[in-house]
DNA sequence: CCTGCCGCCTGCGCGC
DNA sequence: TGCGCGCAGGCGGCAG
C-alpha cells in the first residue's frame, strides 16, 4: 500500500540511520527479496558489504541508497515492504518512542538485514507479501538504470506539469489507468488515484485523451496536493502493514474522502460512495460528483 | 510503440 | 469448528 508519501516518510526515516554508516554485513534471509539481482544473493551481498551509505534518494515509489562506490542499492516496498530499525538502544524520550527499536529477535517477515561497522542499530527489510525487493545497481547513484523508465513524480522539483498534462492526454486509455502508469507520472497508487479523481470530480473510466488540458491539470494538481498533505500527516495507514522505520503509523486515513469509504456519504454532496471493481482492484467514487462517461470511446 | 492482461505472494475476514 | 475463497494490489513480462 505504500505510495509516494509513505515511501518518502520511509526515506526520511532511513536517512538518520544510514548516512555516514559503513555496512559491515548483509544477510539475505529470503532469496525472493533479491530476485531482480543478477546472480542472486551472492553478488548482492558481495557488492554491498563494506560500503558506506552517502544518501537515500527517491523517485516515485522507488528508493535507492547511494553508496560511496558510486553505486546504488535500489529498493521497492511493493505491497508490504518495510524498513525497520532493529536492535538499537531504545531512547529514553517519549513513551511512543518505545517502538523505536524492534526486538533484535528475528521478525517472521525479515528478508534482508544490514548490520553496520559502528555496532549501532541494524536496518531490516521486512516484507510479508514479498512483492518488494532490493537490487544492487552498478554506477546507479544519479538514477539507477532499472528506474530510467519511471516518470518524475509530482514532488520532484524538476517535475514538468505541462509535459505531464500532454503525456496524459496522449494516452488512449481510461484516466485512472493512466494515473497508475508509473511511466507517465510516478508515485500515485490506488489510494491517491481515487482521492485525486474525487477532488477533480472525474470518473475513473473517463478517456484520458478526451479530457481538456485544464481538466487534466486540475487532476494532477489534486494528486500533488493530496500526496503533499498525506506526507505532512506521516502517510496513510489502515493497519500495522504500513509503518515508518520506527514502527509508527501515519494518520492521513482520517482525511480520505473516497478510498475505503464505500457506502458512506460523500463529503461534498452526501451521496453514498460506491465501490466498483476496476483493473482487478477497487475504485471508490461518488456517483453524483463523478458521473460515469456517457458513451464509450468509439472513434 | 502502445495497450492491457496475468502471475507473483501471504494473511485476514467472511460465509457456509 | 474448519475450510475455502475473496480481497488487499505494484509491477515486470509478455501477447496482440
Amino acid at each position: 500500500m505504500p505510495e509516494l508519501p509513505e515511501v518518502e516518510v520511509v526515506r526520511r526515516g532511513l536517512l538518520a540511520f544510514t548516512v555516514g554508516r559503513r555496512i559491515a554485513r548483509v544477510e539475505v534471509r529470503h532469496d525472493r527479496a533479491v530476485r531482480r539481482q543478477p546472480g542472486g544473493a551472492g553478488p548482492f551481498v558481495a557488492a554491498v558489504a563494506d560500503r558506506t551509505v552517502l544518501d537515500i534518494r527517491r523517485r516515485g515509489k522507488y528508493l535507492w541508497w547511494v553508496l560511496d562506490s558510486g553505486d546504488a542499492l535500489v529498493a521497492h516496498l511493493g505491497m508490504s515492504g518495510q524498513f525497520r530499525i532493529t536492535g538499537g538502544p531504545a531512547p529514553a524520550a517519549d513513551p511512543p518512542a518505545a517502538q523505536f527499536a524492534q526486538d533484535p529477535a528475528d521478525h517472521p517477515h525479515l528478508r534482508i538485514r544490514f548490520t553496520f561497522g559502528d555496532g549501532g542499530p541494524a536496518v531490516d527489510f521486512q516484507d510479508q507479501r514479498t512483492f518488494g525487493g532490493m537490487q544492487f545497481v552498478p554506477g546507479g547513484a544519479e538514477l539507477p538504470g532499472p528506474l530510467a523508465h519511471i516518470g518524475r513524480d509530482p514532488l520532484d522539483p524538476q517535475f514538468d506539469p505541462d509535459r505531464a498534462v500532454a503525456t496524459v492526454r496522449s494516452r488512449r486509455s481510461d484516466i485512472k489507468r493512466v494515473l497508475l502508469d508509473q511511466t507517465v507520472v510516478s508515485g500515485i497508487g490506488n489510494i491517491y488515484a481515487d482521492e485525486a479523481l474525487w477532488a477533480a470530480r472525474l470518473h475513473y473510466a473517463r478517456p484520458a485523451d478526451r479530457l481538456t488540458r485544464p481538466a487534466v491539470r486540475r487532476l494532477l494538481d489534486a494528486a500533488t496536493a493530496v500526496m503533499a498533505e498525506a506526507l505532512d500527516a506521516g502517510g496513510t495507514s489502515f493497519d500495522s502493514l504500513y509503518v515508518n522505520v520506527n514502527g509508527e503509523s501515519g494518520y492521513f486515513d482520517r482525511s480520505l474522502h473516497a478510498y475505503g469509504r464505500g457506502g458512506r456519504p460523500c463529503d461534498r454532496c452526501g451521496t453514498a460512495i460506491r465501490r466498483d471493481a476496476f483493473m482487478n482492484r477497487s475504485s471508490f467514487f461518488c456517483p453524483r460528483c463523478q458521473p460515469r462517461p456517457r458513451s464509450r470511446p468509439s472513434d
